[in-house]
DNA sequence: AAATACCCTTAAGATAGATTAAGAGTATTT
DNA sequence: AAATACTCTTAATCTATCTTAAGGGTATTT
């Protein structure tokens, strides 16, 4: 059941006894989630921290031509956050969508509170959360500060193997910062050598 | 006297009354960094949280040219961590630099975690300040994907009006993923209008 | 099964940004 | 005060990446 991958998923910081799976259990949500379904608009306040147990989400800003940029893909055994908008209850700047259909589980700010006051394991489980996605976020401005598009592409591809081959490259084009025709160049390049 | 900016550091998030300054001011250890002084260097870990009471720090990564590119500046009244290295006691992949004459407070990790367990307030302000430096990691992944380097220079000038005044423009141009000499281009082109 | 929308590739021409080199102007060090 | 090391700028040339346009291939929807 997909609850047990919630669980599974804390194995990987600290893991949860029997009392604090209850605890969690009884605070989250399960949503099954269609193919291109919102579940974060921009301008709404985002009500939820996001556990994906089956699926696969991207969570793009939208500019003022129209153009979509991917900050991220989600998929399965990940967190989603927004987290300006979550704490401070801030209309998000961003939208976060299926891109395939999908399973979540989610917890409200105050549930979150709750779990925060009344155990600090959950304390430090989110805080790693945080964390791991931070270390995420500094390597990619690294990349995008100190390396060509197709470094980008080849350490995307070495970092995320499965989910590049579930993602069109339309949207992996966006996420690096690229245009879908300048991907498929650096695709050609890389298939000479 | 510098530990009031300290102090006056958490007014931002939730302040602290007299007993919790005296519980912070027991762990913190005051030190003066002179110029191009290192407080990090790659291959350390990391063992310190560090608050800056008066000065600027530069935090980098050198590539296998030998060619530095600047994370994050750090000047006064803000905080400096090498997340990953100093929770997960990895060699740090960044150096950080003194960039003026400065004064920083220190605190070590098992410092830090008995404050996070006496009093849960202090939890909160640090994950708070790990979530402000999260929503600009966030911006700047952003601007990076979706703008030209005039666009990412003027936000920079925007959102830093006083450190832009204070940093030589080569440290700016490795900030934004540049060289100086496209960065002056850009200066001219900006000031021709 | 046809219609529609989406996706991937190619190529020509345009623009953003890097590289190299050189010179003048400021700080810093001796 | 001279010497040295930075910093900023300019310009020419080169390379990375974008734009526009077009065609063929796959999914999805009707």
């Amino acid at each position: 059941m997909s609850l047990e991958k919630l669980f599974a998923n804390f194995d990987n910081y600290i893991p949860l006894n029997e009392e604090e799976r209850e605890d969690l259990s009884k605070r989250v949500v399960e949503r099954k989630i269609k193919r291109r379904q919102f579940i974060l608009q921009e301008d709404d306040v985002c009500k939820h921290y996001t556990f994906v147990a089956e699926g696969c989400f991207k969570k793009f800003q939208v500019d003022q031509k129209g153009t979509e940029h991917n900050l991220q893909f989600i998929a399965e055994n990940d967190w989603i956050m927004e987290i300006d908008s979550f704490y401070n209850e801030k209309p998000s700047r961003v939208f976060i969508e299926a891109i395939e259909p999908s399973v979540i589980f989610q917890i409200t700010k105050p549930d979150l509170i709750e779990l925060f006051m009344t155990n600090p394991k959950f304390n430090r489980n989110f805080r790693v959360i945080i964390e791991n996605r931070f270390v995420e976020l500094e390597n990619r401005v690294l990349q995008a500060i100190s390396s060509t598009a197709e470094e980008r592409y080849l350490t995307f591809l070495n970092q995320y193997p499965k989910l590049s081959q579930r993602l069109p490259n339309t949207q992996i084009a966006s996420y690096l910062g690229i245009t879908p025709e300048f991907l498929s160049k650096i695709r050609k390049e890389i298939s000479k050598k």
